[in-house]
DNA sequence: TTGTCTAATGCAAGCCATTGCATATTGCAG
DNA sequence: CTGCAATATGCAATGGCTTGCATTAGACAA
């Protein structure tokens, strides 16, 4: 049944058209170098059988493959889907084609992924976070892959970086809260361990405490994984051991809206019996009740110009540069002063 | 400074080891061919030069990538991101990798990504919806790449899908929501034109209400975009002209939620005033307020049982097969019956 | 030790496109 | 018509890996 005849090859074009391969070859890639006759003869053949032009052999003569991989912890968070969607639009504009893959957040597979990228000849890796193993690194090194690092910058870091200073974002966001009233505060964290950017937006808030000659032992600190109902349950312990904080940060809106949500069942009113604050902006955001405020980080333009310095480097060798974003705070019905 | 070495290869580690290239061949695919001895050699030597396989060699080498081909319409739905998600993890199981392409809900661009994909060699490929040109499946099939369609069940169609019947299960929403008593019914749909799962959707509630003996003429219909504002604005339009709906289905959560938020900024209880309907289940629907009710897509298993049939087809030549999956009304907060 | 058989290794022919260089064709001035 | 330049085409080497088949090494029995 499954009697499939091999594919045709440029070599059934030459001959169908009757010209040599180097003619096909030229047809589909320097259509100008060719006489018109001859072109509209090879794309007849071309069509009617079928052919495609196989990618392992194009990538092992061409010695490139016009592909960038992006490798992201999850496609279920919205936000690396946009900032994705944006990268790959650019892309190809570039005449590039992205490559995904995700890792759920582990580093062992992030780098099984970084391996299976480059082995498939990605001409360059968008990664997420800088923290990972100087093996890697080194190996990126040995193969000649350039890599950009995103959603975070950090003047301390030396790979190339487009993205936004999470401790800063988040600093801002909670020396905001902090001038609303709010002394102590809770915060649900997305899981620290490996993941720089949860680090930094800890730090950030600590360093706005300490700023603000809070004491750091007023913040209560929950990491849990990504999702509404991790969100929800956090917020329980929260709320249940001790002195009650008055305004909850969270990592990401998905917590914040899983926060959110365990409010309205517990019936603690938002914003009037504690404040709920997002970080990222999806859409959620706007649309959760009520809505939330939080921290905007600008995904699709981080995607875009991602796209842009990474396609760039490529193709023209243009070195890879560093690009620090700016967050904005957006306030909205989630944040209010303390009840005094 | 850009002073790349090139990378080492399957000969550079052969010489190292002090074997023959087949040898190291065989270390890296079938290890227990091997004696143990050369075994460790020859990974000490891969290690050593930081080898990686040049995938491009290999793919021609071998005459088969391990790759899956995933073509979605946009990576921004959280439905079709849940899915693809579920599809990768299943196909790692059984040591495949996934490639994603998104078409911005183009037919020529997926035609471009399907062509690419093909060209990179995957091995499979999974389609959205069954409606494209006779073209795209005749390219398919001389190129003898198998392919399974996704997101859609219909017996009419002969390609193998893995889906569910989106006429019926829109159906069954509708009648439920003619239960409540309503009899004018507005539909927020996404573009029908060259989407079946949309065109079906419509087709369904079109049918509920014939069996029901309603007048389709009280159906208005509005065709929109993918997005929350797009939803709004539909909304916006729906209760501006004419005798006002009482219920307003949506071809989408996303949509739908945005009718919901115009309705709140247009101070139209809901669902006092109007009964509001989702579709998708996406997390978005029960966080919304007030929550959703919608139809529950069995998107997570969906990809899984997709990436199974179509790995199993590809390793062992079990013949790809279609699988009707159930969908299921979700009663929520925003629908109720009809005032009187 | 020798002979047999199996396990381990090596040889070398593909796989399919690109591209530098050589050759053939064409157009046009003289 | 010739001759030359410019353009169009073809030849054949190349890239990195897999794998069928041939060969060698090693284990074991006699």
């Amino acid at each position: 049944m499954n009697l499939k005849r091999p594919a045709p090859t440029l070599y059934d074009v030459a001959v169908a058209a009757d010209v040599s391969t180097a003619t096909v070859s030229r047809c589909m890639n320097f259509p100008d170098q060719v006489a018109k006759k001859t072109y509209y003869k090879v794309m007849a053949a071309i069509k009617e059988l079928g052919y495609s032009p196989n990618f392992g052999a194009k990538a092992m003569a061409a010695r490139r493959t016009n592909t960038i991989g992006a490798i992201i912890p999850t496609m279920e968070n919205a936000m690396f889907a946009r900032g994705l969607e944006a990268f790959q639009k650019e892309l190809r504009l570039h005449g590039f084609t992205m490559l995904v893959a995700s890792t759920s957040y582990r580093p062992d597979v992030e780098e099984e992924q970084i391996r299976s990228l480059v082995a498939r000849g990605a001409d360059a890796l968008l990664l997420i976070g800088h923290e990972r193993e100087a093996d890697i690194y080194r190996f990126l090194e040995t193969q000649g892959v350039p890599s950009l690092i995103t959603w975070v910058f950090d003047e301390k870091i030396t790979q190339p970086s487009v993205g936004f200073d999470n401790r800063v974002a988040m600093m801002e966001m909670a020396m905001k809260v902090i001038e609303f009233g709010h002394t102590r505060l809770g915060f649900i964290s997305a899981i620290t361990f490996q993941n720089d950017r949860a680090a930094a937006r800890l730090d950030g808030i600590k360093d706005a405490m300490k700023s603000a000659a809070l004491n750091t032992s007023d913040l209560s600190v929950i990491e849990t994984n990504y999702g509404i109902d991790e969100g929800a349950k956090a917020f329980d312990s929260l709320m249940g051991n001790g002195p009650r904080p008055t305004a909850v940060l969270c990592g990401n809106d998905v917590l914040a809206v899983g926060a959110l949500r365990r409010a309205r069942e517990l019936k603690i009113a938002v914003p009037q019996d504690v404040s709920i604050i997002g970080f990222d902006d999806i859409e959620l955001a706007q649309v959760a009740y009520p809505s939330l405020t939080t921290v905007r980080v600008p995904h699709r333009d981080m995607g875009r110009r991602a796209g842009h310095i990474l396609a760039d480097h490529v193709k023209n060798g243009t070195p890879l540069k560093s690009l620090q974003l700016k967050t904005e705070i957006i306030l909205r019905e989630t944040l209010a002063p303390v009840k005094t």
